[in-house]
DNA sequence: ATGCCACTTCAAGTTGACTTGAGGTCAAGC
DNA sequence: GCTTGACCTCAAGTCAACTTGAAGTGGCAT
């Protein structure tokens, strides 16, 4: 017998029950039926968790995310939409890795002031260029 | 004369005069005075925002910011928290680009549904690997 | 001296992704 | 048969980082 309930699903997705409960309400996930009260899930819930959580990664909203799993075949678009997240990730890689070189030199850096240390101005330009788009926001989890 | 007012700094900076307002309000910056009733800037806030953009961007809250702003030299911390900031980003840097490669051949895959690609199989896992930290939050700006 | 209009304050609203709390239910173990 | 405890629902709360709106003010061009 195959049925997850919903605490095995937060336990091997790493989710808490009431992330589950409201993915199901947002339509991202279904439940089978319930066991008594309690939810019941296909074992490739871990899938589409997994592809939850990638389409998060790569910028998506659970909204948008939702969406692609509405419609069946137009993958069209959806690879259209999926070259230009590569894109803007690869954008923001670059970005990422000059600010971590930068940080990295500013963490040893000897000089007096960081903003005396020409190496830590330049960062501070690419920093401002990218304030420009996609101000990140982070819930950090602890 | 070398004073800015806030709409001065505002078209430098790129940001609004609401976020400079709140930015203010946070302690992030302060105004050096007022001519009538708006705020006037040394021009070295251009700098400052531009730190604070770089704060942001590796992942700082703006009370973190602020209060880095706040004490004046134990650099010792700062020295501390930033390599531990750049080597998150290291991290990070490490997953979106295997995330990009996912995302890339995803786009031009010729499998019938993503499912059924190994290569994307294999890009589920990093995602999911990903989702227990640092979940990415967008407010993005349009 | 008058009116414009960009600025001001302060409170409240927004967004996305959840979490929390109160009050209820049910299968299972004693 | 009764308690227990993990689940349930639904509404409301939270958090970060701003934005918006209403009502007021003051420098400057006419």
């Amino acid at each position: 017998m195959k049925l997850l309930d919903i605490a095995e699903v937060a336990k091997r997705s790493g989710l808490p029950a009431s992330t589950l409960r409201f993915y199901e309400e947002k339509g991202l996930i279904e439940s089978l039926g319930r066991r008594g009260l309690r939810r019941t899930f296909e074992p490739d819930i871990i899938g589409r968790l997994a592809l939850i959580a990638l389409g998060r990664t790569a910028g998506f909203t659970l909204d948008e995310i939702a969406a692609m799993f509405g419609r069946e075949l137009p993958a069209q678009l959806d690879r259209e939409l999926l070259s230009a997240k590569a894109e803007e990730l690869e954008r923001m890689i670059g970005q990422l890795t000059a600010l971590r070189n930068g940080l990295r030199h500013a963490a040893t850096c000897p000089a007096p002031s960081h903003m005396e240390c020409p190496s830590f101005r330049r960062l501070l330009k690419i920093a401002a260029a990218r304030s420009n788009r996609t101000p990140p926001k982070g819930r950090r989890k602890s």
